[in-house]
DNA sequence: AGCACGCCGACT
DNA sequence: GTCGGCGTGCTC
């Protein structure tokens, strides 16, 4: 009987507390209990019973468990305790964010359905002949089919007797009332070659763990391919009946379009998880998973949290997109916890995207994950052809130069439609020669220095140099000295007067905050009316617009020149995510980026539209760096009041990684791109090394030392393990 | 994260 | 005198 419980709380504190467990109090890992803390009571989850190194202080003692199962499965706890460790966030946040908010405010959680036994038909010729036991229980589960544990027990049969029989696939578990728990029978899909061959070679590795990277061009059918290799999962699975399966997918492409694709395959089997969920449909979606119920699961990040009972496989589709990556709180990234997923349930996961990510395709280069190729598009649309337009000294309205407005005029004349993308960034740090097109640079470093607004200062991000703004070009002499930037509004008033009889339609995080404005917005643009579309990021993905035959990026030298080392991958990611929206019909389209580096080698290889190879260039320039993903890094961040509080912390910091033999590179301190936040001066510090335990203890150790010391002054901290965004 | 404790300034 | 501002420290 266990006396001591240790207990993750929610509380911002990287640590479990230990309890006295009452006589007569029985508790198993996964239940919530109410205990008491300080003055308080809490609410917490039991993590594990009688702790190998139990404190030596005076316990209180749990008060009273909430229910008499455990809410949390075993691989479930698992996975938050690793992730915990690995994200280095509070343990007790990283559990309590997996809980619905419901079940997080001590609301009854119900109780799993209860389950019965049944003997399978499966070839009993395996069961060796000393197998007792086990053959006289199969007699007895088919004499007497549909019994819970408790009636097998008391039949005189132990659970370890059942376990081994399920091992073997001979009996099965099923919950007690399950008739609509079935899959439909589907209409088959008709896939092209290429795409059969992948799906011939993703079931190639057999049962198990396997990762896979599908690289394939936009229109050339992952979905179809996803739909049909789910579908083999769960008919190969032991139990089909219990399967579950993990469609992730980034924040804003949860369309009613794509739910509509699974529905016609899965009908009611189909579950969705995203933010807009509220208390009620979380906590009944959460209850469902956890019960086992056969479920195809599709959800945004916080999806790969859930109680997962019997998953048979994991999709990740774009896998390169940012939104995989938790920017607050507990950092994690849910395409890496994905893979831990997989592996922990023994399945299969495929990382899916036309763009992949340099991790990703650095991980299928090391035979880490089986790559496959989609290069072809379905039926007879074409890839379009993409050019530069250099503009330096050209004059620009509103972003948009002569040769693009001209396209744009051809394009709506043919009565098509036309995209234009704006780089979300609201300002770029890059300061740039607007006469000869160069930016500046960093003296000690093969890198362009940034401009920081807060104190109108250039700095290098990568060895600290720093300098003001010099008045004329470096290269040229000249006085046009510009840091590089777009009005977005601008842009919108400029089209909107050049082109009086054509709607403008603006897409961007303002504009589709509203539930389904998103859908009301583009209802014109599918019905092929002409209009001109303006728009972020979020209209590059997933999205089908067979009327659009011209796409114009404004301006890709931010990209270029990004004080993140990851710009040149977004902007590559971009361009060829636009390029898969323009032409996707059969009338062929046109790409045009707006740039003052016509003869910057990235974009001139982009005109190909030949990501892979751009993927090896970009790859073998971060392996020549010593960046990610040929290192780890791992970034501190700190905000207060003034920047000098910030900056004292972080210097702090790092004195004492410096002090340590870790072979550990310090980047920094600097202040951040956007250095004030709502008042709050923010600053950070990058860690970096090709020694991912060494990085960890390192930042660990400086974790524990601010928890311990904590900064006076309204200093806070965080930290952001594979920071996925520098600003 | 809560929540108490504690040390200063402004009110009855 | 004492109410309350929030800065600081602790929670098994």
């Amino acid at each position: 009987m266990a006396t001591l419980a240790r207990i993750a709380l929610p509380r911002a504190v990287r640590q479990l507390f230990d309890y006295r467990i009452p006589e007569g109090m029985t508790l198993t890992p996964g239940q919530r209990v109410r205990v008491p803390l300080g003055k308080q009571r809490t609410l917490g989850l039991v993590m594990e019973l009688d702790p190998p190194d139990p404190p030596d202080m005076t316990l209180k003692p749990v008060e009273t468990p909430l229910e008499d199962w455990p809410v949390l499965p075993d691989d479930a706890r698992e996975l938050l305790l690793w992730a915990a460790r690995y994200y280095q966030h509070p343990p007790g946040e990283c559990v309590f964010a997996a809980l619905p908010p419901a079940l997080r405010r001590g609301a009854p959680a119900s109780l799993p359905r209860p389950t019965v036994w049944l003997a399978t038909d499966a070839d009993i010729s395996n069961l060796p002949t000393q197998a007792r036991r086990q053959r006289e229980l199969l007699v007895w589960l088919n004499q007497h089919p549909g019994q819970p544990l408790t009636s097998i027990k008391a039949a005189g049969f132990t659970r370890e007797v059942l376990k081994n029989l399920e091992k073997r696939g001979l009996a099965t578990e099923r919950t007690a009332s399950e008739d609509a728990c079935t899959w439909p029978d589907a209409p088959s899909i008709e896939l092209n070659r290429d795409q059969a061959t992948v799906l011939d070679n993703l079931n190639a590795p057999g049962e198990g763990f396997a990762s896979h990277l599908v690289f394939g061009i936009t229109g050339s059918g992952k979905t179809e391919l996803y739909i049909e290799f789910i579908k083999q999962r769960i008919a190969a699975a032991r139990d089909p009946d219990r399967a579950q399966v993990l469609v992730l997918v980034p924040e804003i492409s949860l369309t009613p379009q794509t739910l509509a694709r699974f529905e016609t395959h899965f009908g009611a089997r189909i579950a969705v998880w995203h933010s807009a969920l509220n208390a009620t449909e979380r906590l009944s979606t959460w209850t469902r998973v956890r019960e086992g119920e056969p479920l195809i699961l599709i959800g945004t990040r916080s999806a790969v949290l859930l109680p997962y009972a019997n998953l048979v496989t994991i999709v990740v589709d774009e896998e390169h997109d940012g939104s995989y990556k938790q920017m607050e709180g507990f950092r994690y990234s849910a395409r890496d916890l994905a893979i831990y997923r997989a592996w922990q349930s023994g399945c299969p996961v495929i990382l899916g995207s036309a763009t992949p990510s340099l991790e990703s395709w650095h991980n299928a280069r090391k035979q880490r994950y089986h790559l496959h190729r989609l290069e072809r598009r379905a039926g007879n649309a074409t890839l379009p052809r993409t050019d530069l337009v250099d503009v330096r000294s050209r004059p620009l309205s509103g972003g948009l130069s002569p040769p693009l407005l001209e396209a744009i005029d051809q394009t709506l004349e043919a009565g098509d439609q036309a995209l234009l993308f704006i780089n979300r960034r609201g300002f770029s740090p890059v300061v740039m020669c607007f006469e000869c097109g160069a930016p500046i640079e960093c003296p000690h470093c093969d890198a362009r220095l940034t401009y920081h607004r807060y104190d109108n200062c250039l700095r290098c991000h990568h060895c600290g140099h720093q300098q003001a703004v010099p008045r004329t070009c470096p290269e040229c002499g000249k006085e046009g000295l510009n840091a590089v930037g777009q009005g977005t509004e601008k842009t919108e008033s400029v089209l909107a007067e050049r082109f009086p009889e054509t709607p403008v339609i603006r897409i961007d995080r303002d504009s589709t905050r509203r539930r389904g404005r998103l859908d009301e917005l583009l209802a014109p643009v599918r019905r092929g009316e002409p209009c001109i579309l303006v728009g972020t990021q979020m209209l590059a993905k997933g999205h089908d617009f067979p009327g659009v035959t011209l796409a114009g990026i404004l301006d890709a030298d931010g990209g270029l020149f990004s004080s993140d080392f990851r710009g040149p991958e977004h902007l590559a990611q971009l361009v060829i995510q636009v390029s898969g929206r323009a032409g996707r019909g059969e009338r062929g389209g046109r790409v045009l980026i707006q740039t003052c580096q016509s003869g910057h080698p990235l974009l001139t290889q982009l005109c190909t539209g030949d990501y892979p190879s751009v993927a090896d260039t970009l790859l073998q320039e971060r392996e020549e760096a010593g960046l990610p993903p040929a290192s780890f890094m791992t970034a501190l961040r700190a905000e207060a009041p003034t920047m000098a509080d910030s900056l004292a912390l972080l210097d702090d910091l790092a004195r004492r990684a410096e002090a340590s033999p870790a072979p550990v590179s310090v980047l920094g301190p600097f202040p951040a791109i956007i250095a004030r936040k709502a008042n709050r001066h923010r600053a950070q510090i990058l860690f970096q090394s090709q020694d991912r335990p060494a990085l960890h203890r390192l930042t660990n150790q400086l974790c524990r030392y601010l928890e311990q010391n904590r900064p006076a002054g309204g200093v806070r901290w965080a930290v952001d393990v594979d920071p996925q965004s520098l600003d």
